[in-house]
DNA sequence: ACCCGCTATAGAAGGTGTCTATATGATTAA
DNA sequence: TTAATCATATAGACACCTTCTATAGCGGGT
């Protein structure tokens, strides 16, 4: 197969017509142009120029080869433009995967600062639950996750970002409880609303509850955090929900905050990747912008 | 601009789905193609694989650059192909301009040959006078010219063919002159045909004749060289005509020639082409079939 | 007839692609 | 766990080949 290198010289030299400026094109000397030009017609054997003392021009069978090298210069030179795209972050996408709440209340802002810097990168978005997550990024369908720690799996490559630290909030049904501590025994005397789907923070809270011989039965079982804090608003309830994400309803007190006797785990946002699998460079200028522990 | 032939190393680095592989392939060894790849990649500052213990995989970076680099390797090999075609004459085209009755006298038995050895060679046979021939030439619309010579043109380059001997010809109805030896003079009493387009034979022989301080003034002007035949043979009258053209008819004797006592100078046939214009490989391959001089 | 611009050629030098040898890492089998 | 295998990465040396300079040759235009 004929060196490539030597379709760029042919393809310019045809377009310009000239031995000379093909040089100046390619910043090299017409002898080097014209090497090339030889080496192509030697290695088909046919005479891809006729030279005349003014330039030169395309015989036939130049005719032919360049209505090809044409086509493929134009590809090239597409996929040149096209890569400079993706490594400016004019183009591309950013997949990222999200469990539970994290998606709107932890990603959005940052989401929303980088689409307003990079408005070609499209943005997919997808939820799940920390499985999902991982299985999609195994699969390829995302780039990278953003899942509650601790994530243990040998092939994911795991960033940690911000602490986060839930806790029960309840509306002013229950103001009464506000300058108390309660003790888990006595918070079940409240109706408990926690989120429905199986979620680390929820096996964390039951897992707290048994640990002090209780059981945690909540009366309602919500799909979004967004209902949480309406239905505990409401006074429906006492709502267990991540206190980062609750931080405007404590300011203008539409909720407050149920202290309790006992510490609540904290836990903390991850930001999982594949290990040995090379970021977008979308992906690695957003994970880039997340603030890591 | 990135080096094209990095291109090639990428495509099939690609294609195989490891670098080893493309390396067979390419007859070079697997350094080489890991360091072709790593400045492609450092070209764009992107990655382009995902190196594994069993190969690579394309990125989503490597796919976008796939996707336009395999068009792009398909139109070069379409190229090569195409090339190596044009050289053994299994396409491309030959196109000709034959002069007054050349084409079918004289060209017609090598195109049959070169036809049947190359039948996808397309061939384009076109008429016209001399000077009509050479403008063609000069257009750039045929490959190559067959005319009387002799041809003076700084432009053109001339090969010799053979040489070919005008003659008087009558039919049956003029038995008496069969063997008989005529003046130019004694001619004129008779009804003579020629070729009614302005041609070399044409201007040869009126020439002859008002170099003996005769005028050679035509009963009938006909336009081409099978009418003078058939006019001959129906006794209207004695046409002049190439020898070596009715060859058949003197033959089976529905033909004869009027001998003459001055001798009608010979001409050549002349195969022209465009000096400094490189021929086509079936132009040339066909010129080579022409028994020259 | 001269000059100017273009291409061709020759020979030299530098650069770069390719090589060998080896390291490193991952998967598989024992 | 260790050894073996197969993949890619790296380093350094060498050779080829691209590119260069210098010059010749050719044709056209002034």
């Amino acid at each position: 197969m004929i060196n490539f290198e030597l379709y760029k010289v042919f393809y310019l030299t045809a377009q310009l017509g000239s031995l000379s400026k093909a040089a100046k094109a390619l910043y090299i000397t017409q002898p080097s142009v014209s090497h090339a030009i030889k080496q192509l017609e030697e290695g088909f054997g046919l005479e891809l120029f006729s030279r005349t003392s003014k330039g030169v021009v395309l015989t036939k069978e130049g005719q032919v080869l360049h209505s090809y090298v044409e086509q493929a210069f134009n590809f090239l030179s597409l996929a040149e433009d096209k890569m400079a795209e993706l490594k400016n972050l004019e183009g591309g996408e950013l997949r990222i995967g999200g469990s539970d709440s994290l998606c709107k209340h932890y990603l959005l802002p940052y989401l929303e600062v980088f689409h307003a810097q990079h408005p070609n990168v499209k943005i997919h978005l997808v939820h799940g639950t920390t499985p999902e997550i991982v299985s999609y990024l195994k699969e390829g369908k995302i780039d990278l996750g953003v899942v509650r720690m601790p994530v243990n799996d040998i092939q994911l490559e795991v960033r940690e970002g911000i602490l986060i630290q839930d806790c029960f909030v309840a509306g002013s049904k229950y103001r009464e409880l506000s300058g108390q501590v309660l003790s888990l025994e006595k918070l079940l005397d409240y109706p408990i609303i926690l989120f429905s789907r199986n979620s680390h923070s929820r096996y964390a809270i039951t897992g707290l509850f048994r640990d002090h011989g209780l059981v945690l039965a909540p009366e309602f079982e919500l799909g979004s955090v967004d209902l949480l804090i309406e239905f505990a608003k409401t006074g429906l309830g006492i709502s267990y929900v991540t206190k980062q994400f609750v931080r405007k309803e404590l300011e203008e007190e539409s909720l407050f905050e149920i202290k309790l006797d006992v510490p609540i785990p904290q836990s903390r946002v991850g930001i999982i990747t594949l290990k040995n699998m090379p970021l977008t460079s979308a992906a690695s200028a957003f994970i880039d912008r997340i603030p890591l522990d």
